[in-house]
DNA sequence: TAGATTGTTAATCGATTAACAATC
DNA sequence: TAGATTGTTAATCGATTAACAATC
């Protein structure tokens, strides 16, 4: 019963539970960050922000890794999730729209530390060719298939303005990319067999908008006017890898 | 039966309702560009790449805003979905840690013209005080109060390192910040009554790793240079009170 | 053994979907 | 009227939760 092997039977586990898996990875990577080497359902349920008999469940889908009585051994549990979710390898991945988003993207070092590599950088713009992003230079677009096939880059991250996505997508699909994450604001269509991800900042500010007029009942909210849009930089940098963009930003 | 007033009964909203209102927002928005004044259920939900079922389903807990028959009027169902969510007014938004990412969400006029308004960008580098970003000068962290309080700021942006993100979170609680939008990959804590919806970009990568993996299957993967990387980590994290997730699939 | 905690069961809750009566 | 399409019902499906037997 090696740990790759036998562990490939029919393992069916809820989509809501793979979501939730990173979440328990990282929380078990802050545990072992601050020393703690067990834990029990309780423990890590808290550090990851869910009730424990919903980890337990979720756990159990993966196997027994864990000891009645004792806990959790978090290492080893931390490992097991990696290996479950296909990060005790890196990724090499591609992002598409080198504007402001695609930069900070590009710059966050979260994505080199949890599983994933930026190998090339790619904007539409030929004047954006060669510039130097997060230590890499940035390439034209036109050589997407050129770079997916040589690095074979399974996941695309799209950055570009709505009104590209679809474009940048069908080229991805083309080059042999199957799983995209989109931070377009538009919907793009795929063939069957690609998995398309969709994160957009307006959608979940204006979830928080509809809660928040709820809470605010009939009493009237201030209606100052202030800055408008400003624009903002953090994030660490990458290394190591090609660049090349598309598009602008969102 | 006012459109304001009577429709403040008792309605309830489903949760996975509410979190689909602003991608037809959008996809309305998308349709009257295009010159469109009306459109079928099918239609729309086409555009929203949702199934019609879905759509109409969801539309029901608004009212009856089409006409059997002939479909619904554009504008009319974007105004209704805009009042519904809250956002035929302007919230004034504050972002804090303006690194990549905040400079990115500074720049991004998506907030601008869906409903937001960044009044002020905080940072706690003194540093950065007075840096212009798009078009706005930042101001210290420690100004969050006066400012949240002068704009009356209900929502804010967590953009900063995650070790820096309970920090800032007590603090717009305490400023009277009833709503927060996290991108930091940390699980924040905050009391009954403020709303936490989370954005983790290794965590959309790391669902997508999973589904990758299962495809891939047995065969092998290219393998460029096999980092070993055993240490993703990251997740979408709920927390307080409610939580939220992002991105879709297909 | 006694105490602790997992892994699983079963009940509940919420979301999705297909089908169709209502009605334009 | 005939055709089209909404709004709603009811069935199905999936996710959450509490409780507890298994077992360290």
């Amino acid at each position: 019963m090696t740990a790759r092997s036998s562990s490939e039977t029919t393992r069916v586990i809820p989509e809501a539970t793979v979501a939730r898996l990173p979440v328990y990875l990282r929380a078990l990577t802050a545990l072992a960050e601050g020393g703690i080497r067990t834990c029990s359902s309780e423990d890590l349920a808290t550090a990851a922000g869910v009730n424990s008999a919903k980890l337990r469940k979720d756990l159990s889908y993966l196997g027994s890794y864990g000891t009645r009585g004792v806990g959790y051994d978090v290492d080893y549990l931390r490992y097991q999730i990696a290996r479950e979710i296909g990060v005790t390898q890196d990724w090499p991945v591609v992002i598409v729209g080198i504007g402001n988003l695609g930069h900070a993207l590009a710059n966050y070092s979260g994505f080199r530390s949890r599983g994933f590599r930026v190998v090339a950088l790619l904007d539409a713009d030929a004047e954006r060719t060669g510039e130097m992003v997060a230590g890499v230079a940035v390439r034209h677009f036109d050589d997407l298939e050129t770079i997916a096939r040589e690095h074979a880059v399974a996941i695309g991250v799209i950055a570009t303005p709505a009104a590209a996505a679809q474009d940048v997508a069908d080229r991805m699909v083309a080059a042999g990319v199957t799983s995209i994450l989109n931070f377009a604001p538009a919907v793009i269509s795929v063939p069957e067999g690609v998995d398309v991800r969709k994160v957009d900042l307006s959608i979940e500010l204006q979830i928080l908008a509809y809660h928040e007029q709820r809470k605010a009942h009939g009493q009237a909210r201030g209606e100052v006017d202030g800055v408008d849009g400003v624009d903002g930089v953090d994030g660490v940098a990458v290394d190591g890898v090609e660049v090349a963009t598309v598009g602008g930003d969102s």
